[in-house]
DNA sequence: CGGTCTCCTTTGGGATCCAAAATATGTATT
DNA sequence: AATACATATTTTGGATCCCAAAGGAGACCG
């Protein structure tokens, strides 16, 4: 039986999804030993995983140095924004004459699930009660789900990689606030996922085409007033350990 | 003095232009100590460089097997293609209202070298002389050093980025023949240049968007029909040596 | 001709070892 | 006290050697 998986990706998968959901805070400095220590294998594997996490572009290489997680600027939260936006754009006109009517139903589902989200959230900026960023994360998801269905839809391997690897230029939780100002932008993004669902059920490829590009900018947007409401977040920390 | 490189580094960097350039055929299987010998390099940094090129999406890892070169299918180069012209359209969008008169003037140097090229091969094809592929080469450079301009004044480096390894999907040299019927494609490709090159000058990046989208895409569309012309090329070689 | 059982090659990975590079630490000097 | 210098420590990049297991190539057999 084949071992379908090697130690070096495991590992490097597993870092990805701490990176990019914010378990490990940019700027932090990965070192070799402790990794190996912590996975339970020699060095070997853990740089060979490390190589693929910098040619994603997720780490740097400083060499004879280490390690470091890459902290996103904001010039580059924004670029990947508008990269985003073109490719979703592609993806939904590309989706649109090729939906089936049990993808209807499944973009249903998930437009439901996020307005339900949506509600909450909401709901809970507007109370001010304790922000529970699992909520946010949860919602965060559900909008990802949708347009996953639509993803699904266009068939297009490569756009999906390079959206996907575009949109997780992303904190992860932690990152949330439950101001009121943005009460009206997540009521907003909700009534856009209707739009392009109404505007592919309708067959218009070119108006799905036009509103999934705007919903992604709007929610670039969006992400940018978050993240700047909380602060960028951590410095430089240096080399110290 | 820090050493700027690792070898591990240096040998994806050889190795992926290679790949890239058509030197290493799709399909290919590579040899971990072959390689090493060849560097003169243990194995160690060479699966460093193998991880990064897997990850980039260059070459694939099959476990306990090995690494080859991953051969992209016309369906892929198509959607490739979709891809450019998206992140092309966005980058002269942006990099219009950016462009200085030097901008300008880089611009117009390298379409009147792609235009002399241009000529250059259109009487060769018309001559139906000797097949020079480096001819051919030369005029895909030439045609890049023209975006390249753009690039550098759109100032994105991650649509940058993106869009050169989405444009990498080539073949290299010896996938060029001098059919006739191509001719006027090739002839349509720089005026296409040139009117890109005007909208810029005349400051509508709505306008250069455009056209910049669908002169990608109709450059795809020939180089479609000159691989079909020439034949797939490579088929899957088996697990041998 | 199809199926099984060796043998060989290659991979994934571990263990050690070493030189060079960075960093930290301590000491001397002004 | 602040700076410059010298030394010690840590960590990386890499080599080398090693080994188990996977896959492929026959050889062998029904």
């Amino acid at each position: 039986m084949s071992t379908l998986s090697t130690k070096a990706d495991d590992i490097a998968r597993v870092l990805e999804d701490e990176i990019v959901g914010g378990a490990i805070v940019p700027g932090t400095v990965l070192r070799q030993e402790q990794l190996s220590e912590r996975f339970d294998v020699s060095r070997t594997p853990v740089r060979e995983a490390l190589r693929r996490l910098a040619a994603l572009g997720l780490v740097t290489f400083e060499p004879n140095r280490g390690v470091r997680v890459r902290s996103i600027s904001p010039a580059e939260l924004r670029e990947a924004h508008l990269v985003r936006a073109e490719l979703e754009a592609l993806a939904t006109e590309v989706a649109t004459p090729r939906m089936t009517a049990a993808d209807l139903v499944a973009l249903d589902e998930a437009e439901r699930r996020f307005s339900e989200l949506t509600l909450e959230l909401r709901d809970q900026a507007r109370r001010s009660e304790a922000r529970d960023s699992s909520l946010f994360v949860e919602w965060m998801q559900a909008n990802y789900a949708f347009h996953d269905v639509i993803y699904a839809a266009a068939a297009m391997p490569l756009v999906e990689r390079l959206a996907k690897s575009a949109r997780r230029t992303f904190i992860g939780d932690r990152v949330w606030s439950a101001r009121v100002e943005l009460d009206e932008l997540y009521a907003k993004n909700d009534l856009q996922h209707r739009a392009i669902r109404e505007a592919i059920a309708a067959g218009s490829a070119a108006g799905a085409r036009l509103l999934a590009r705007e919903h992604v900018l709007s929610s670039g947007r969006l992400i940018e007033m978050v993240i700047e409401s909380v602060g960028g977040g951590g410095r430089d920390p240096g080399w110290g350990s």
